[in-house]
DNA sequence: CGAGCGCTTGACCGGCGTCAACACCCGTGG
DNA sequence: CCACGGGTGTTGACGCCGGTCAAGCGCTCG
């Protein structure tokens, strides 16, 4: 059994007024009347690549916002399988389940170097409560969620292992230039399209040798899009 | 080209405080003074088998509540496959995503004769917002709605062809008699299990020639479950 | 009673899983 | 600087699960 990391650090509280990414996340559109009223500080947090946000079944603490990284969402199924059910990038809120159940449904884990702040569950009560403008916000964000979770299962777990890999190619593109994409682990990969690693190396090397994509790192994680339609094709 | 079938009807508005199923629903725990400030109608519809209630990308009306029946949720894939996301059962709300979007994301269709009532987004936005009540009440659709999503990519569209058909049996028992379940049209799941319809019947014969399951009707859709703990394994 | 649809079953084939060898990268220590 | 070892990715050989194609069966409903 390996031992489950959890290198991760306090960064400080958040001053949510300045904050980089603000327009994409929960907080966006609060007025300073708002912001009066959030009484309990809220944590920066950074997570180390393979650190553990929670596990699946934690009571919480409070719902994530992911400020830069990647957190993958794992569910370990009756007989002890991993299955990764959804990967959340920047903007993406990790843990809403809890703001309904006060428990986390599924395990998060930093997939990169990962930095969050993480809102206590009262201040969200609280204000989605009494800011129309964070109710909205948090429905936008529980749609969301939704979306993709039904997006993963149509679109990334239907058909040929070469559509799969294609498709989470497409999926995974980086949000400020679509030519660049990124993959994970083979294992990991497979946990996410229901394949084996094996299965998901020789597609890549396929696609690759088809000319589709081009790796732009030795690590197997970096690749150029060539061709877009081809790979929306199949 | 099979022409959508839209054999529905109109049976009334609703009476939401005598409600047979109000305990399961968005509107459990309102009180008088909630009630008070709904100021449109709630429809009472019902709709036969493969009665479409909305399509993918339709402009919304309101958020669905299902009394009786199932429902299952559609999408189709770019190159034209469909695909089942989830099937809803009674006291599951269908549509959510309209609140945040006033479109629906998926199709939903009728499986058997189905009877709902339909919540126009007025009065959802309204009392979302007033009734901290119905507030709660939300909250829980939409973390039942994610999990369920989720429950549906780790359990059934994991494994072999086996496991997932007997998750499929596990998953639609009835509420009031664990013993039996339903199943449907091979077809339709195979579009739940990504599997062809074939390989659905063959997997089904085999559970039945083993014990695990016996059929008590003649269409194959009902079933009792001789050994739960066998299906469980897989 | 016959037509049509959905379910089952069989034979065959191909895609993906399994097992194994090998390549490559990188960190460690001689 | 190179030798070594472990971890990850790639590639090959082979077998099996599930897909494909097709025939046949049993209901239901004209």
């Amino acid at each position: 059994m390996i031992p489950i990391k959890i290198d991760s650090a306090w960064k400080g509280t958040s001053d949510c007024r300045s904050c980089g990414i603000r327009d994409m996340v929960l907080f966006a559109d609060l007025n300073e009347q708002d912001f009066g009223q959030i009484h309990t500080p809220i944590d920066d947090l950074e997570y180390a690549a393979d650190a553990v946000l929670f596990t699946e079944g934690q009571s919480a603490i409070g719902v994530y916002t992911l400020r830069k990284g990647m957190v993958k969402l794992v569910r370990s199924t009756a007989d002890g399988r991993a299955r990764i059910v959804r990967v959340l990038r920047p903007g993406d809120v990790i843990g809403l389940e809890a703001l309904a159940t006060a428990h986390y449904d599924t395990e998060a884990v930093a997939m990169v170097a990962t930095s969050v702040c993480r809102i206590p569950l009262s201040v969200l009560h609280h204000l989605s409560a009494n800011s129309p403008r964070l109710h909205v916000r948090l429905m936008q964000k529980w749609q969301q969620a939704l979306k993709d979770a039904d997006d993963w299962l149509a679109e990334l777990n239907f058909g040929t292992a070469r559509q799969r890999v294609a498709g989470l190619a497409l999926k995974m593109r980086d949000a400020d230039d679509a030519q660049m994409t990124s993959f994970f682990s083979r294992e990991d990969m497979g946990a996410m399209l229901d394949l084996k690693l094996e299965t998901v190396s020789r597609e890549i090397s396929a696609l690759v040798r088809e000319g589709l994509i081009r790796p732009v790192d030795k690590s197997g994680r970096r690749y150029e899009i060539l061709h877009e339609q081809r790979l929306l094709m199949a």
